[in-house]
DNA sequence: TTGGTGATGCAACTCAATTGCATTCATTTT
DNA sequence: AAAATGAATGCAATTGAGTTGCATCACCAA
């Protein structure tokens, strides 16, 4: 329970709370997103609500993101640090690895510009690519 | 109930019901992709059930695809004539109006070449791009 | 007509997400 | 120190999409 983890918190303006100190260190392992069931089973000490509501709130405040990935649970990941209070600019992709179900952000991997028609106004992209991760592969 | 109708079915191995030939009907109309409660409010007298069963033969024998937009709602959509029997060559894009709520298929957005690195192996991609759309961009 | 297969309808269930409400905790105010 | 306030947590219950099981119905073949 280092200072480090508090001041993330306190930075994004999240009142530091045990639960919300442990999510947060979980977080900061994970290779790959999370659902919420993941964290249900590490943290089985906390109410699954409470964990949904640590969720929803560093999702609001910036510190992570959600990501649908076409299966039927919501995951989320750590943002990089240019996201805040929700605006996020994870304009990066997603990747989903039919073999073991995990889904990686690969913030290094930009979503190319696209040729949209002119009269459409563009907001933002997800892009979820699916196949084997390099772990699997070997 | 044209003869056309049927012999999209028939084509795709599917045998014509009233009920599918109802459902392909009100797929031919849609501008936007659908959702299994739209077409429960459309057909109102054929079982929900019925319907999802529909949706789910139509896209096992390639006529439709689904489509996980990021909202809580499966919508499907039908394919381009490429798509057969679940091999579906959907690599378009699809584009989620944040005003009126519609999802649309641009078919002709092609999503581009990923700089992927070497080691995931990539099977299919899914995008979704979010804004206003042209209509109610006017 | 009978038998069989596929299509449909109804009931019920699963599971993730969500909400309501009561309780607890921490911090401030008196 | 006691009371008050607001936030955080826990428990119960609900929603809604998706799904499955099973009985019935429609249609074609023998």
């Amino acid at each position: 329970m280092s200072m480090e983890l508090e001041n993330v918190l306190i930075a994004k303006q999240v009142n530091p709370t045990a639960v919300r100190l442990l999510v947060l260190e979980y977080l900061l392992k994970q290779k790959a997103a999370i659902s919420l069931s993941d964290l249900e089973t590490e943290l089985h000490r906390a109410d699954r609500v409470t964990l949904y509501r640590t969720l929803k709130t560093f999702e609001e405040k910036g510190i992570i993101h959600t990501i649908k990935d076409g299966t039927e649970v919501t995951k989320y990941a750590l943002c990089q640090d240019e996201c805040n209070n929700g605006l996020h600019s994870d304009m990066h992709i997603h990747f989903y690895c039919t073999n073991c179900k995990e889904l990686y952000c690969l913030p290094k991997v930009q979503i190319p510009k696209l040729n949209l028609p002119d009269d459409f106004n563009l907001q933002e992209m997800s892009l979820v690519a699916r196949g084997i991760c390099k772990n699997c592969k070997k």
